[in-house]
DNA sequence: AAGTGGTCTAGACCACCAT
DNA sequence: TGGTGGTCTAGACCACTTT
């Protein structure tokens, strides 16, 4: 499994115990959320000092690739969607009342073809089925976001039936069809609403709209769902700390 | 000067070894560019081993508080605005060809009264004077974003009749003015132009654009200039990677 | 009691930079 | 040649968790 770490290799000892580690959680040998050997184990198996394999464990946690526990033990961890622009929506949710609950709302689902733009993303043909699912994310019944997601058939055969009104989507991914996602690339621009997504987000023809594309990956960088995103502009602010 | 490191606190003594770089730099003891002093001169002063203040080192090169170079030293670093948005504007500048220079062109600059908002971000009453810049910022002659930027006219005294075309104004302020920005905070949300930016942008009325605030502050925190930029929609393009 | 991660130390060797 | 950061090791002590 992978290479070995090697002495008379250029690289330093910690990186080639990071690349070591990256190779076995996208190959699946360790998988999210499961604990992976000590320090002391893993020194001992590669041929290194603790104090290197501590090093490149630490530099994984700044990643947020694992997460250490005290007296436990070092974890895979699974992507931070936290870090998502979806994240930035409903920002001036004054109040914060109850009632404010995320919910989506499934307009359609239906086993179809992709979309030239999916297709490329998916790397799949044109003619291989998908799953496209059209819905709308709320919170406390405000209409903020609508998507069309697409994943292919083939990894997600009997999803076409499933109850997913208000559900995560990644969860199911997961534990159901056992294709967990490992990490995700976003792209953000400022469009204007068309009739169709003002209706459905219940806004002015031509409003101010955040249009988002993303890319979810699962092992070995296979991408295996494609959202297109449309929310409303005006529940919508980013901040960023410059330092 | 600060707290001296303390063996009984209960905090780690990298951190608070951290500490007191950090505030040696807002007080501006060091200065950005300046080189710190050596590990090993640190620890002796500190009271520490060379391995702490390798550590402490290590978690602000990280931060992008401090850089280092190896044979040379260990020194103050300034705020990275490669992480601002605008580095997300003429995505798609396809080819790259020559010609493609950034620029700037001064629309008015003149000593004035700052907005409300302005006041309240400079923390000013409203009737303090302030330099109030417009100006157009373009990419091979093509305008991209549209700004005013308040600063205190106590501070920057005389900057209103530099002529800053083209001009980078940090470097200015850090070299004339004696006020180097720290870090900043930037806000980003979706609009659609009014008639003004439409014509300054040379775009349509009600077209998607990006809406900008950022707040730069020099030493303890104090913000001493901020933005409002208005740039083309069409220009724009933000991309995030969720691990 | 044994194993884990978290901190801290001391020292070695190397590559790089100035002089 | 001496000082700097970069890597690597070995070991100590502590706090926390599980058995």
């Amino acid at each position: 499994m992978a290479k070995p770490i090697n002495i008379q290799n250029e690289k330093p000892l910690y990186m080639q115990v990071i690349d070591t580690i990256h190779a076995r959680i996208s190959q699946n040998f360790w998988h999210q959320g499961m604990m992976i050997p000590s320090e002391n184990e893993l020194a001992k198996e590669l041929g290194v000092s603790a104090g290197t394999v501590k090093k490149a464990f630490s530099a994984l946690v700044h990643d947020g690739i694992l997460f250490r526990r005290q007296g436990k033990g070092t974890f895979v961890a699974g992507p931070d969607f936290s870090k998502s622009f979806f994240r930035f929506f409903r920002y001036n949710a004054a109040t914060g009342e109850p009632g404010e609950l995320p919910g989506s709302k499934i307009l359609n689902m239906a086993v179809t073809q992709p979309t030239p733009r999916a297709a490329e993303i998916l790397n799949i043909s044109k003619k291989t089925k998908v799953i496209k699912i059209e819905r709308i994310r709320t919170l406390g019944n405000v209409p903020i976001v609508v998507e069309d997601i697409y994943i292919p058939y083939k990894l997600f055969k009997g999803f076409e039936a499933l109850n997913i009104e208000d559900e995560l989507l990644y969860p199911i991914y997961s534990e159901q069809f056992s294709t967990p996602i490992i990490w995700a690339d976003e792209y953000m621009q400022s469009d204007t609403a068309t009739s169709k997504t003002a209706e459905l987000l219940e806004i002015e023809l031509h409003a101010p709209v955040i249009k988002l594309e993303r890319i979810a990956c699962s092992y070995s960088d296979t991408p295996v769902e494609c959202r297109f995103s449309i929310g409303r502009g005006d529940q919508f602010r980013y901040h960023i700390v410059i330092r």
